[in-house]
DNA sequence: TGAAATGTTGGGGCG
DNA sequence: ACGCCCCAACATTTC
């Protein structure tokens, strides 16, 4: 079981505690050093890991001072969501990338972790220690992110210093998108249509031309122990991503090659590799969405049978702008119901099929295809996911952030806003939600999606010697073939935790319970 | 960016 | 030739 639980909360609680105590016995040697007699401009990095099409950055360069470049691991959680154990994972690789790109070009990534100060106080020292003039970032959205920031820009503000905020990771600002009355869009189509005619990407190009101040000590990377040990399981992880901005790039490429030829059908089947695979370079900002809107813009011109692939694989574009300016509208995305009728709702409490969900036990191929892929990978199929995520809350009946906390501690690409904007999508709390009767049937989105069986037979391979035939209902296969197959069914691979037409009712019964 | 139940239609088998 | 049944295929509605 050790294994299973190493990436949830208390035991990387007490992890944390212990490096926080390494860092503090080790922080009273280090002396930062001023010596600096000329002024220079801070980048502050967040969400927003890369030297190319970086707004902030940018600016920093056309101020022409030396340009320091920070990170800040922010573990100080009274009001910052701690990352799970697949982001952390991720941000290690990140910021090595991205400090050899720094250093590649003569400078130098400084690194700090917050545990105990407020973010404002870090900035503030650091600002202080170095001679900072002017501080530049790109804006985050959630209610905790912008008080944060609201805080280091007053803070700054007030000390003398001059703070700057751009838009480095949507395509239009929140505020931007507005519906005639002047209020933010409810519905998705709506919105999209609002906001596509007239965008158009404004991220400058390639890496400015700047120095960078690299005058400091700083954390070592290494120290902040964010590859995970005993046991290490980030195998499946390195196999599958290369973190960091020239990883971001190979990945569009590959995608332009291999996948958007036929993206808006063959997306949905998770046998094909029709899917971006973006997600997590977006996540982290490794990669502009503005690029990529140009980009594609670009394929779609160089041959028109592209047409209407490309504007569905935008229009995904469109479908993260919108979880942002949900995220932004709402306190709490990931704790709220969007719609507060759902506040009612009488989730079930079931921590063994909860379990049986998490592990790929569901007895379910689909599902427990897509559960094994996330685990291994840190990533998952986006139609599997709603396939998922419709049997957690509709079929188990358990609270979808329950889910929401699972796929935030798994994912490589776990989004502050696409995430609980997804879950409460699939759980009909959220804007533009899926009727609540919409009840994924777990069987039959096998067979359509995955229909030849590709996709259950690589993630589940007890089955993988069954016929098509029985592959999306297991447990219906005779038992002459059972033990042909080399699986044994309840034993080798479980029975269905709770059978789809009692779990469908049920659900539409608890619905049904919301109305009144 | 569903699924299931229910309703309708039309062709073929058959008395 | 005709009515009747069966049922697949499709359409509509209901959850």
């Amino acid at each position: 079981m050790c294994w299973f639980y190493q990436r949830s909360g208390w035991k990387v609680t007490n992890f944390l505690i212990r490096c926080e105590l390494n860092f503090v016995e080790s922080v009273g040697s280090k002396r930062i050093k001023v010596i600096s007699a000329e002024d220079i401009s801070l980048v502050w990095f967040r969400d927003d890991l890369r030297l190319s099409a970086n707004p902030a950055l940018n600016a920093a360069a056309d101020a022409g001072k030396p340009i320091l470049c920070f990170y800040l691991l922010n573990e100080n959680d009274e009001q910052h969501r701690l990352l799970g154990g697949a982001k952390r994972w991720w941000l290690d690789k990140s910021l090595h990338a991205l400090s050899k790109k720094i250093e590649s070009l003569g400078g130098k990534l400084f690194l700090q972790r917050n545990t105990d100060r407020s973010t404002a106080d870090v900035l503030l020292d650091v600002c202080k220690s170095h001679n900072v003039k002017s501080v530049f970032w790109n804006r985050r959205y959630s209610t905790s992110e912008t008080n944060i920031d609201k805080n280091v820009k007053s803070a700054l503000n007030e000390a003398g210093h001059t703070p700057s905020s751009f838009n480095g990771s949507l395509l239009k600002e929140p505020w931007e998108v507005k519906t005639n009355s002047g209020n933010p869009y409810k519905v998705f189509t709506p919105f999209w249509n609002a906001l596509k005619p007239d965008f158009q990407p404004n991220h400058p190009h390639g890496v400015p031309d700047c120095s960078f101040f690299s005058d400091f000590e700083c954390d070592d990377l290494r120290d902040w122990a964010l590859h995970p040990t005993r046991p290490d399981w980030s195998d499946g992880l390195r196999e599958a991503w290369i973190p960091g901005e020239d990883g971001a790039k190979a990945c569009l490429e590959t995608f332009f090659d291999e996948g958007l030829k036929g993206y808006k059908e063959k997306r949905d089947r998770p046998d094909l590799p029709n899917t971006s695979r973006l997600s997590p370079y977006l996540s982290f900002g490794e990669i502009s969405v503005h690029e990529i809107w140009s980009r594609t813009l670009q394929k779609i011109s160089e041959s028109a049978e592209l047409e209407s692939d490309g504007w569905a694989f935008l229009r995904e574009l469109g479908w993260r702008d919108f979880s942002y300016s949900l995220l932004f509208q709402i306190n709490n995305l990931s704790a709220e119901n969007w719609n507060d009728k759902f506040d009612g709702f009488p989730w079930e409490k079931n921590e063994a099929c909860l379990t049986a969900w998490r592990k790929g036990q569901t007895g379910y191929p689909i599902v427990d295809a897509g559960m094994r892929e996330l685990w291994t990978t840190g990533w998952m199929h986006n139609r599997v996911r709603m396939i998922v995520a419709s049997f957690l809350i509709k079929h188990l009946m358990i609270d979808w952030r329950t889910g929401e906390q699972w796929f935030w501690d798994t994912l490589v690409d776990a989004d502050t806003a696409n995430n609980p904007a997804s879950w409460q999508w699939v759980a009909g709390s959220g804007a533009d939600a899926s009727p609540y009767f919409r009840i994924f049937n777990p069987i039959t989105q096998g067979e359509k999606f995955d229909p030849d069986g590709v996709y259950i037979r690589k993630w589940v391979p007890e089955l993988s010697k069954l016929p098509k035939k029985y592959l999306f209902e297991p447990w219906d296969t005779p038992r002459d073939v059972q033990k042909q197959c080399g699986v044994l069914i309840g034993h080798d691979y479980p029975k269905p935790i709770i059978i789809h037409k009692q779990a469908r009712k049920r659900a539409l019964d608890a619905y049904e319970s919301l109305k009144t």
